[in-house]
DNA sequence: CTGAAAGCGCTTACAG
DNA sequence: CTGAAAGCGCTTACAG
């Protein structure tokens, strides 16, 4: 009889090895390993000992193979925002393979490829999923996973559901601290581009830019905001909009850098040098805002910290809804911060302002 | 005989679950998955088919198990491109996990430190490395790697060194490529921008530049070419440079997007529309080529392909090494695609540039 | 307190 | 080109 070649290939001892050394069965060595206490003392330290001797150490696939108790969670991502995908990934797998978690990243098309690819996801073993924006913000994704009792965390995005957690930054913080900023470098005029209507972080960075105002008594009408729609298209039209106004802001802050570039473009276009006649600033410090000159001053969210969190938030409740206990939805909130760049300043003396509107006004005539 | 309670705690669809659903043995299936291909082509199409209707991933724990030879290779990045990474990342992974591959991502500071990230890396287990640009272009990375006798494989960067393979586009057919298109849209004065001289790949699109010219016989001096550092702002001060020609060129390719979008910036503080007055051309479709305003038409690389492609050459190499067998390099070439956007047009007519010139010059003096 | 058996989900080695 | 069998190293469920 030929004899079947082994397939070991590492020659680590097992625990097998471990049990004939110390002279009982493997079951025994296990329950030593997985620190059991109905095992005698003397066994124990048997066990022990032939453990030392051998250097054995558990094999981590077959533990997690028989044991069965891996994780599995899903990232079911869209396409627009490429950058951040990248730190959410890099943030994702690292919390993910420190825990013994597997992380299945897909991407879906469309808003109604993403519904689909879900329910394959969870129909595949999925027992998680974790919704980056700006899935995070469709109510047909979110109560999908509400009403099919999926486990779930959103990024960036604080849609309250019942079941529902979610990890973000405060927008309405940061909106307002960035509007402190600029109304701490002396403007008095500023204007605001607003984000997509459908988005919740669009409505709070208004409110926070709002109050910053409120609070510093300089309410003004409406004029000086700008509707947008997070595009830089829609950002070249709105700055456009404010700068045509009678008197027009000395500083805008646009609800997200791309929009921000377009008002630099913009103010470039009419011959406004950005900071020194106009002060810009962004938000969310995507890698445009650091591509284009001036640099832009903007709210940097911890974007690989959100992914970590994210990734501790759905294990949690995977394991959670496992042992069939219930969980209340959590939101969790990390700081943010305000990254100064160079398209901010103090706003142009009166004197220089004067000379702008007049030079514009010559070249319109021109 | 009372039945023993099954152990399975997930309900995710298993390799015989396939095997089932397709009528083959779980055999097959593992063929298929692995990508073997001595498997008949409409057997392979059922068992993924079956792999769809279930929505099934493979246990990793137990590939790793049954197989042992798990794999662990590291993918080493400095910061610069974002939006690249992200895509990187999503094929890498993707790749890594079908083949039961660990990726490792790592990122690095500075140069120094990816020096010594890198051989950490290395004593820590892993036993690849994988290097996107522009680590893949510094010389001390490579020969680190080289003189290592670390297997590596080199994304975009065909820097040739022995013992480290690449992954790239054919950078020089590329620049030819986008240099023909924009010579068959009418244009005889074509301005090209350069990439940053420490990057091989710099040379390859001035030289693709070039040979399309000379082939069209509009070759000229030296005069339309300025040099850029794949910086925005680099891109600025070339853009000016070429508009202040006394002949400027009616259409400007930029070695990348970053550059392009410059360059357009320039032009529309000029007055001139983009691409009515001005053609424009990038290199790399980031991101920055569809948010700016009109969309570039540029040299899109297909990363996720790549970056796939990468992790399959360096498991090769991984597994030569463990065999020992000699491995020579090797460079392999993916396509390109040329993404035809809005920023690319016919030239304006002779008598619609006079009148631009003019007007240019009406406002230098004025 | 201890162990024999079965099984986790996959792959290797072999046979057709 | 395909499959039956054995085995990877561990744990669960059961029986003493």
């Amino acid at each position: 009889m030929k004899q079947r070649q082994s397939r070991r290939q590492r020659n680590a001892p097992t625990i097998s090895d471990v049990a004939r050394e110390a002279g009982v069965s493997p079951m025994t060595v296990s329950r030593v390993i997985n620190g059991e206490r109905n095992v005698r003392e003397r066994t124990r330290a048997e066990v022990n000992r032939a453990i030392e001797v051998l250097g054995y150490t558990p094999n981590r696939a077959a533990r997690s193979l028989a044991s069965a108790d891996q994780i599995i969670i899903g990232l079911l991502y869209s396409n627009p925002s490429a950058a951040y995908l990248s730190e959410l990934l890099v943030g994702g797998l690292e919390q993910a393979s420190r825990h013994n978690i597997q992380l299945v990243v897909e991407k879906c098309d469309s808003e109604k490829d993403a519904e689909s690819v879900a329910m394959r996801l969870v129909a595949g073993g999925v027992e998680g999923i974790l919704i980056p924006p700006p899935l995070s913000d469709q109510p047909r994704m979110l109560n999908l996973l509400h009403s099919s009792d999926t486990p779930a965390v959103a990024i960036a995005s604080e849609c309250v559901r019942e079941n529902i957690a979610s990890v973000s930054i405060d927008d309405y913080r940061a909106a307002y601290e960035m509007t402190r900023h600029i109304i701490d470098l002396g403007h008095r005029r500023i204007g605001f581009i607003t984000g997509d209507d459908n988005q919740v972080a669009s409505g709070r960075r208004l409110a926070g830019y709002r109050d910053a105002l409120a609070e510093a008594g300089l309410s003004h009408g409406e004029e000086l905001i700008a509707e947008g729609r997070f595009t830089y298209r829609s950002g070249l039209d709105a700055a456009q909009k404010l700068f045509e106004l009678d008197s027009p802001p000395t500083a805008v802050f646009a609800s997200n850098d791309d929009m921000a570039a377009a008002t630099v473009a913009v103010a470039h276009r009419r011959g406004l040098d950005v900071p020194t006649d106009l002060t810009v600033c962004g938000f969310d410090d995507t890698a445009l805002a650091t591509t284009i000159w001036p640099e832009l001053t903007t709210i940097h969210q911890p974007i690989i910290e959100m992914a970590r969190a994210a990734v501790d938030l759905l294990a949690e409740r995977v394991r959670a809804r496992r042992d069939e206990e219930e969980l209340e939805s959590r939101h969790q909130l990390l700081d943010f911060t305000l990254a100064r760049r160079q398209s901010d300043a103090p706003p142009p003396d009166e004197k220089r302002r004067t000379e702008q509107r007049t030079r514009v006004v010559a070249e319109k005539l021109g």
